[in-house]
DNA sequence: ATTGACCTTTGATCCAACTCTAAGGTTTAT
DNA sequence: ATAAACCTTAGAGTTGGATCAAAGGTCAAT
C-alpha cells in the first residue's frame, strides 16, 4: 500500500494532483489509515496510469471520467461508446487546427508583407493592415 | 459623439466588452458627460475597430497593447518591433498546431485500431492502448 | 523526545477574456 | 411626469486544470 508521495514519485502526478483528480471523482484512495492517510494498491496505481495516459493524449478530465465508467464495466458499455468519445476529441482537435491554421495563414500573410527593418513603421504594412481590418479573420472561439 | 451602446452598435462589441477593454488599458472614452456617461469620437471608434482586428487575428490582449502603443506614436518604433510581436505569435500558433497535430495522430490511429462496433467493449483496441500506456504522447503544455 | 519529512483539510489563487449582477443614476420620448 | 431605455460602478462568476497556502496532525529515525 503506497502514501500518496509515494504513489506522486511512482506516477509523476503531484501529490497536489492526485488529490485534486479524487475531488473530481476520476480516482480514489482504496483504503485510508486511522489518521486519515490515503493509501493506495496497484490497481489503484494502474486507474491513475489510465489518467495519466489518457490526459496526455489530450482528453479531458470529462472525457476521461467517461472512459473510466467505460473501464471498470466493460460488459456494459460498447466499443462505439469508446470510439464516440475519441471521435468527438478528434473532431475537437481538428476543428482547433483549422482555427489556428487560419490564424497561420493570416501571420504569414503579414510577415511577408513587411520586412520587419529598422525603419519606423509610419508605413509598416502590418500596422496598415491592422489599420484598415480587411484581413480574412480568424474563426476566434478557443484561446490559444 | 457616441455613447458606449452605440459605440458597441457599430463595433459588435458589447457594452461590457468596451469597458472590460478600458479598464485593462486597451481603450478610453474621448469624454464623459456631467454624469460620467462615456462619449466617444470617430478616433476612438478607430481605435476600437483596430482592437477588433488584432483580436480576430488571434492576438492577445497584452500583444494588442504592445501593437496600440507602436500605434500611437509610429515615428518611435520600427516595422521590427511590429514583426517581432507577429512573428512571436506565429510561433506560438505554430507550436500549438504541432501539439495538436500529435494529438490528432494518436487519436486517429486509435479510431483506425478500433472499429467502434456494438460488441461490448472488454477487448476493445483504444481501452487497450489507454491501458497499457504505450501511446506516443502528445506535447502537453497548453488546454485544448 | 525531538526533528524533519510526511500527511490532512478547506479554501484561495492563477491564467485569459470575457460575462454578468446588483444597486442605483440619467436621458429621452411621450 | 413618468416609463423605457440607457448609463454608472465595484465586484463576482465562468472555464479547465491545476497549484498553493495555512494550520495543523502523524510517522520514522535518532
Amino acid at each position: 500500500m503506497l502514501k500518496i508521495g509515494e504513489l506522486s514519485d511512482r506516477t509523476g502526478l503531484s501529490a497536489h494532483t492526485l488529490r485534486f483528480y479524487e475531488k473530481n471523482g476520476l480516482i480514489s484512495a482504496s483504503d485510508r489509515s486511522d489518521a486519515g492517510y490515503r493509501y493506495y494498491t496497484d490497481a489503484d496505481v494502474r486507474r491513475v496510469e489510465f489518467v495519466k495516459t489518457a490526459r496526455n493524449i489530450g482528453f479531458s478530465l470529462g472525457d476521461i471520467a467517461q472512459l473510466l465508467s467505460i473501464r471498470v464495466d466493460k460488459q456494459s458499455h460498447s466499443c462505439q461508446d469508446v470510439t464516440d468519445i475519441t471521435q468527438h476529441k478528434l473532431d475537437e482537435v481538428n476543428s482547433k487546427i483549422a482555427e489556428l491554421q487560419s490564424m497561420q495563414q493570416t501571420l504569414q500573410i503579414l510577415l511577408d508583407s513587411c520586412g520587419g527593418g529598422p525603419e519606423n513603421a509610419s508605413h509598416c504594412s502590418i500596422m496598415e493592415a491592422l489599420e484598415e481590418g480587411e484581413i480574412r479573420h480568424a474563426a476566434r472561439s478557443g484561446t490559444l
